[in-house]
DNA sequence: TCAAAAGTGTTGAGTCTACACCCATGT
DNA sequence: ACATGGGTGTAGACTCAACACTTTTGA
């Protein structure tokens, strides 16, 4: 097409003014405490990597991991890379979130952030932050007050809460709007509570749980990795009935761990035919 | 703050390299033929809308409705611009797709684009397209063949078939490549069938379906949509005992069609505790 | 020996599907 | 009258939560 070819040489898109793209990555990882006796299972519990911003704005606040999208990466590309930025480690099942776009939601200026979730699996020994940067894992919990959400992120002695209320504009977009003061930089608690509650969704129907978990892992793994999501107990009998249309044996037998040896999954790979 | 204060006043985001960001939106309703018999209910398709671009580039090619982010606006705003510019009618239920970043999506450099999908109730009658563009509604219709996914839109001759593939990357982000040429503008046949696949797993879980009826309705009515959308028929009887936790009674009652009055339903607000 | 977890079996409640059947209407 | 959609009832299949019970290990 030789006028297409003509208007794109006039063209050009420099000339128009317009938003700066980033991205932010939240990376959820499952800790346990050193185990206190021999053969309980350590206490679990959900994390989320944040950093201490070292620059300007927001500076010393925490806020989620990322930057902006480069002229030569796709928007997830971006967000692997930081990821892998922080934590040394590529992680798995990434999953889009949604776009930030309020128009104050940056100091510097018109800034749109595409959010991710991701996940490390807890056999991979990330590296929390590089040399230059100070990042650390909050435990992570969620709970409804009210009608409103109230996200707690914990860190040693650091304790930050906010209060979120649920919105649902008139063509039906639903956002969380924080109640109060930043305790965080941006608006890094909406995206992290608006990750963590698609992340719960997921899990209450046995997505993503896989994920924290190394290749090969046990039935009460998993179920343990659900309970701590979804905060809701259930039956080991039970759980590995529903369970079992997403695993296969692998043959491997675990062992060395004060009680009866158990049975290695896999994630089932295909829906195989009934 | 002083010291950040001072950094605001020396950074200058307009020095940076940077995408442009656009947003397109997967507009869907559901039309009908005139009926032919005086009694049966006429045939309904769902639709979705597409423009016949006047500009380069993709002259001439079909195309979502979209465009440049303004710098005062948000992403979500934008689309619900784009929507109403041309429908004439502010859309309902605004759902978020997903970002769309390839490298080479738009021939005139990096362009982002975030899109949305959203529903025209069949009661608003939308005027398709503005003066300026050539705007019309395709049927839509998505069959999987091994592996790969065949849309098909479809306006009185106007046929496009696009075939498209599944693709997990490495860490477990979906999205669809497309197999052979473009018969529509961009990436717009991925988006519209990621839009596509959105909207019928929500319609299988009731979800959405509403946003295509007027506030009041028969469970008949609701119950052809869910039909025309998941492409799969349910017993009347089934369909109405497993919508009644998502409506409730109006009191008011249908009439004039040749068949008995059915009560006229309303989507039922709230989670009422059981 | 025994605490802890692995794993199987069973029962009763609830849900879902398919089908049979009657109702009300406008032409 | 009758085709068409509105609407209720129900038997059998299936699913699921809860609980009882046996197995196997390492210290």
């Amino acid at each position: 097409m030789e006028s297409e070819k003509k208007f794109l040489e006039g063209y050009n898109i420099e000339s128009y003014d317009r938003p700066s793209v980033t991205t932010d990555v939240v990376i959820y990882t499952i800790r346990q405490d050193d185990s206190d006796s021999f053969r309980k299972d350590p206490e679990k519990r959900l994390s989320v990597l944040l950093i201490e911003r070292a620059e300007h704005p927001f500076k010393n606040k925490w806020a989620l991991p990322g930057g902006f999208v480069r002229m030569d990466e796709t928007v997830p590309d971006a967000a692997i890379r930081e990821a892998k930025e922080e934590t040394g480690v590529k992680p798995s099942a990434l999953v889009y979130t949604g776009v930030f776009s309020g128009l104050s939601r940056d100091p510097r200026g018109r800034i749109i952030s595409n959010a991710f979730t991701c996940i490390l699996s807890n056999n991979e020994k990330a590296t929390a932050g590089t040399d230059a940067s100070n990042a650390g894992w909050f435990d992570i919990s969620v709970r409804e007050e009210d009608g409103q959400y109230i996200l707690t992120l914990k860190k040693d002695e650091l304790i930050f809460t906010e209060r979120l209320q649920k919105n649902q504009d008139t063509s039906g977009m639903t956002s969380y709007i924080k109640c109060g003061d930043n305790s965080l930089a941006f608006d890094h608690s909406e995206i992290i509570l608006t990750s963590f509650l698609q992340l719960r969704e997921k899990a209450e129907s046995f997505g993503l749980i896989f994920d924290f978990l190394p290749p090969e892992f046990t039935l009460a793994e998993l179920q343990r990795v659900q309970e701590i999501i979804t905060d809701k107990a259930s039956v080991p009998a039970n759980f590995r009935r529903k369970v079992s249309e997403y695993v296969e044996e692998t043959g491997n037998i675990s062992g060395g761990a004060g009680h009866r040896p158990a049975m290695l999954y896999r994630r089932r790979v295909k829906e195989d035919v009934k």
